[in-house]
DNA sequence: CAGTATCCAGTTTGATACTG
DNA sequence: CAGTATCAAACTGGATACTG
C-alpha cells in the first residue's frame, strides 16, 4: 500500500519537497517565474496531460504558493501568479539552479543564467552565511533541538545524532578518497 | 503511460528534483547529513522499505552524491558518506529548511535549529546576494540565455520570455492582493 | 547485518473525449 | 480557452521471505 496517508514529514525540507518533489511542480513554479500564465501555455510549453496539470496547478493554490488573478480587460480569464510564499522560494530554487549547474551540467550546456537586473552581472554561488556575513560550510554548522523536536517523526534522528556526536565530533567527516571529477 | 524515460529535463534544477525530489531521498540525505551511515538504521529511523531504500541508496551512489566507504577495523561492513558534491548539496537544503521553516512550520513546531558551531547563533536566511553582498529579490534578477539556451526543451520558454519581457518589464510583478497569514 | 527477490494493491500518468 | 471526466497501462511502495 504505497504513500500513506498520515505521514505527513515534521522536517521542514521534507514537508517543502512533499509540495515541490513533484516532477512537474518545479517545473511549473519555473513558468510561472518566466512569466507563464495561462492554462495552455503550460500544455504547450511542458507537454503536460491537461488532467496532471489541473491537478498540480490545483495544489500550489492550495498550498499557497500560486494564486489566480482576473486578468484586466477580461471579465472570464484569469491569469497564475506567484503568491508571496511562492516568490520566498527564490533562494532555494537559485540555491538549487546553482548546484544543478556545477554539477549537472556542463559549461557549454548551461540554459539560463541568472543576471542581477541593473549590472548584468551572473549571480555569485549562494552560501550560507554568519551574522557577520563569513561563508560556512557543513563542519562549521552543528544542528540543535527547536520547540518542536520532542516530536515522534524526528526525535529518533536527533537521538542518535545526539549519542554519535560525542564519537564523531563532525557531522561529516571528509572521506580520505578524494574526488577529482566535477560535472560527470 | 506515466513517465516517458526519455524525458530527461535541461533545467539544472528539474535535474536537480529528478534526483533530490523523491519523497525519500531528501529523508536519506539529511539522515546521512546527521551522520546515520548503515543500512538498517535507515530502516529504523525511518521506516522505509528495504527494497526501496536500496533503489535510493543505489540512485544516490549512482548521481555520485553519496559513496560507500569501508568501516575501519571491519572487512565486510561499508558506510554511506556524502561525496563532495552531496556535501556541496548544503546551500540550496538549508535554503529549502529556512523556507519550510518559514512558511510550512509555527515557530513552536520548527524541530531542528541550524547554528554555527563556533558561536552557537542561529544562521541567519540564506539570500541571494551580488558580488558586492547585496541582498537581491525577484525584481532585481534578470535571466539570460545561456550556451545551452537552443536545447528544444528549454528554447521555448526562453522565447516566450523574452517575447513577453517588452510588455511586462519584471518578470512577476508584485499582484494588488495583499497578503497577511503567514505559515498557515 | 545488508541486502535481494517476489508479490500485489494502490496510485499516477498520458491519451482522449467532452463541456461551458 | 480552461478545464473536467474516464480509462488502461505503468509505476510505486509496503510487506514478506530469503540469502551470504
Amino acid at each position: 500500500m504505497p504513500r500513506k496517508k498520515a505521514n505527513k514529514s515534521f522536517c521542514s525540507a521534507a514537508r517543502a519537497l512533499e509540495v515541490l518533489g513533484d516532477r512537474w511542480t518545479f517545473l511549473l513554479i519555473r513558468e510561472v517565474v518566466f512569466g507563464t500564465r495561462r492554462f495552455d501555455e503550460f500544455v504547450s510549453h511542458l507537454g503536460i496531460a491537461r488532467n496532471v496539470l489541473t491537478a498540480r496547478l490545483n495544489a500550489l493554490i492550495d498550498a499557497d504558493i500560486l494564486e489566480q488573478l482576473p486578468v484586466r480587460d477580461d471579465a472570464v480569464r484569469t491569469a497564475y501568479h506567484l503568491t508571496e510564499k511562492g516568490r520566498d522560494l527564490l533562494p532555494a530554487l537559485i540555491a538549487l539552479v546553482q548546484w544543478g549547474d556545477r554539477w549537472l551540467q556542463t559549461p557549454d550546456s548551461i540554459p539560463i543564467q541568472i543576471i542581477e537586473r541593473k549590472s548584468g552581472k551572473v549571480l555569485p554561488p549562494m552560501r550560507p552565511l554568519n551574522r557577520s556575513g563569513k561563508a560556512l560550510t557543513l563542519s562549521d554548522l552543528d544542528w540543535t533541538p527547536g520547540p518542536g523536536a520532542a516530536d515522534p517523526r524526528i526525535a529518533p534522528l536527533i537521538a542518535a545524532y545526539e549519542k554519535q556526536r560525542r564519537i564523531e565530533p563532525r557531522p561529516v567527516p571528509a572521506p580520505k578518497k578524494s574526488k577529482k571529477e566535477k560535472s560527470t
